[in-house]
DNA sequence: AAATTAAATGTACTTAATACATTTATTAAA
DNA sequence: TTTAATAAATGTATTAAGTACATTTAATTT
């Protein structure tokens, strides 16, 4: 029998996740916090999190916040970056690994998260938030913007039927700058991720907009494969 | 005063250093490893790890680890990610944060590291290592060609002065690919960081090549905003 | 004087990024 | 039925960046 490791300080591991969604009402990137309601810092906004438990990985625990809060399975999850400043956590030193998630909006359960005191709140427009969950927050939008970049990003944040503008509504929050609709529609095309359906969606003009879907296959190809978006 | 938290499980948390070196001899990237001399696994080989202490930060860790191996300060260190499996360290539930470091390798202590049974490795014959270490190695290379591609890289691996074409086999190195000698030279020039000297490095031909340094504020410039390269 | 070595250098071609304005389909109101 | 309103759909010319590619040059050694 191998003998533990003695004398090593063991810490409280935490997982604090940044969950993202898209609003299509407002065509606005938002993201879920919640209100804390237990000392310190009660009453105000934190992201949502909880310990790492001595039986699951830290995806697995931010998979079990993340339904605790959503309802919602099979959510795309990427890790981001551990933050250790001794101080952190006022209450006793505690680690935190962060998690984003991309959800859709419409999708999740409404009630668990008025149980949990959740609310999302437009990116540009962030609250202050409890220990170092702002710069959490920043970090994972600076992420997330590699990720656009890098891989397409809708399938997780987008209905599954969606208009162009939608779709450029989408890169314009997350980027953070007006895009020119001829050179996305390109650009986007030129990927040939996406699959052009016969329906209109005529809730925004009188004209009406052909709705899209991703091509689950090419979309994950792009996903392995990469692309770069640039425009 | 506040209560600590309750019925919460700690564990162990463990730093492990990618640690890159160009070496400029042979003109190949290599990774720093140790020999493990404990069990279990002894005398496998290892990246260089250690626990993270109660008055410690994460990079504080891998700066301390960094330093008992290779007697370097002031090291060039990045954050990689969180490693969480169960059963990855057989002995005890041990979660690990990997750094990667980037050193000049002329620049470290030998007794040091002969002391520590360590050894540099062509990065392209890394050997079986222990745990899920070479999972770790892989990753940091992945995250260094991305960092090579959005800033520069260089002033941690070379020495002071350099010619182009060792700057052009380091970046052969980290992306695995041939680069076009001409192409290159445009490239790099016209990020306008270099300063070039009148001295020549005679080592490597009858003709000589001309010797490079960074120009440490514009290097440091490009840091901050980044650029693209690709060739 | 000739041979050797790697360094230094430029151009034409192809591809990708950018800037930019008019016409069209549909519905609602006059 | 005509007109007004709305956002959608669409193309081209220009500029910038990336790629492919071969010869000449400086210095040293034989």
């Amino acid at each position: 029998m191998i003998q533990k490791y003695k004398n090593e300080e063991k810490v409280l591991v935490a997982v604090d996740c940044i969950i993202f969604g898209f609003d299509q009402q407002d065509e606005e990137l938002k993201i879920l916090l919640i209100k804390r309601n237990f000392a310190p810092e009660k009453g105000k906004w934190s992201l949502m999190g909880g310990f790492l438990h001595a039986d699951e990985t830290l995806k697995d625990a931010a998979t079990r916040i993340l339904h605790s809060l959503t309802g919602l399975h099979n959510v795309y999850l990427e890790q981001l970056k551990a933050y250790s400043e001794i101080d952190r956590d006022p209450v006793e030193r505690t680690i935190s690994v962060t998690y984003y998630a991309l959800i859709n909006i419409e999708a999740h359960d409404v009630e668990l998260i008025k149980k949990n005191s959740a609310r999302w709140f437009k990116m540009s427009n962030c609250p202050k938030l409890i220990f170092d969950h702002n710069e959490m927050v920043n970090d994972a939008i600076e992420r997330l913007r590699y990720r656009a970049s890098t891989q397409p990003i809708g399938f997780e944040l987008l209905p599954v039927k969606f208009t162009m503008r939608q779709l450029q509504k989408l890169y314009e929050e997350i980027m953070d700058e007006k895009l020119d609709k001829r050179n996305f529609t390109k650009k986007i095309n030129s990927f040939n991720i996406l699959e052009k359906l016969k329906e209109k969606n005529k809730k925004s003009s009188k004209k009406g907009s052909f709705l899209y879907k991703f091509n689950q296959q090419k979309y994950q190809q792009k996903i392995k494969n990469g692309f770069g978006f640039k425009i």
